[in-house]
DNA sequence: TAATTTGTTTCACCTTAGTGAAATAACAGG
DNA sequence: CCTGTTATTTCACTAAGGTGAAACAAATTA
């Protein structure tokens, strides 16, 4: 799958970029905003605007505006961070968490079925497979931003 | 990998999604402008103005203004349809061609290596699966974007 | 060949996303 | 406690991304 999986791979992050749009619309946010509410989301413990900066590459004022269209739309909230008073950690919240599932369940389900395919061994494969992608993609990403080519 | 599953693939996405965007800034582009570029870039045969609008639910003036700029950066030339002397096909330049291999190229690399880790068995259920996949984001796309839930 | 439709672009305009610089407030070190 | 620093927000502004309506030009139909 070497030409070939890069065709694959070029559909697949096109399809992936065109699902992401399509969920935000529904949620009713900007592109923006909801690849901040992704970064959100994917801390648990929480992520303070400076961290989100940092990870998206916005300035911080960017990224306050953004917070506060999600606070509103209470998606996320501000708590005062215990250790550093000046600082937040930004969380979603049950509402996002309600409302979010069910607008990827219908993807999830479909790939859920479409699992049953495959046998153990596949799937544990299959599961390197993208633990593997998105370690290389992170790293890419990364060069890419930073360093020259 | 049902639960965890989702896991991955929201993480999976984020990072592609993430990954999309350096690639946009490293050509240059806007983010759209790059979806567009994209969209493009996957059909050989070249793609209208309208099927573009209809393809990403942009105004058709939008679309022209994108394809204005990406012409402007060598990464796309209209050439007027023979059939039909109204419209145009839109395709990438060589231009494009070889300034955009180069920006995933290092993916590709990375990926091609670590698919050596993978029996033929494995890459071909993994193949299968990412047909799938793509498949499924088709579909749940389309029922985002149109009717309701 | 006149009338209508279709594909695209141009125009005038609005909204949103993003910025840098100043303001605020809490921290860390002497 | 001052002093300087750090995390975040507020402010005033610019630029990008988008729209609908009008304008064109080629195609289709009658």
């Amino acid at each position: 799958m070497s030409e070939d999986g890069n065709r694959l791979g070029a559909e697949l992050s096109l399809r992936v970029v065109m699902f992401h749009e399509a969920i935000a619309r529904r949620l009713g946010v900007s592109n923006s905003e909801h690849k901040m509410l992704d970064l959100v989301a994917r801390h648990a413990d929480g992520i303070t605007p400076g961290e989100l900066s940092a990870a998206t590459g916005l300035s911080n004022a960017a990224v306050t505006k953004i917070i506060d269209k999600l606070v509103a739309a209470d998606y996320v909230r501000r708590e005062r961070s215990s250790r550093d008073r000046r600082s937040f950690r930004i969380r979603t919240t049950p509402h996002f968490q309600q409302t979010s599932r069910p607008t990827a369940a219908g993807l999830a389900r479909r790939i859920e079925e479409m699992n049953q395919g495959f046998d153990q061994e596949e799937l544990a494969a299959i599961g390197r497979w993208i633990t593997g992608v998105i370690e290389a993609l992170k790293v890419e990403t990364e060069r890419l931003e930073s360093r020259g080519r």
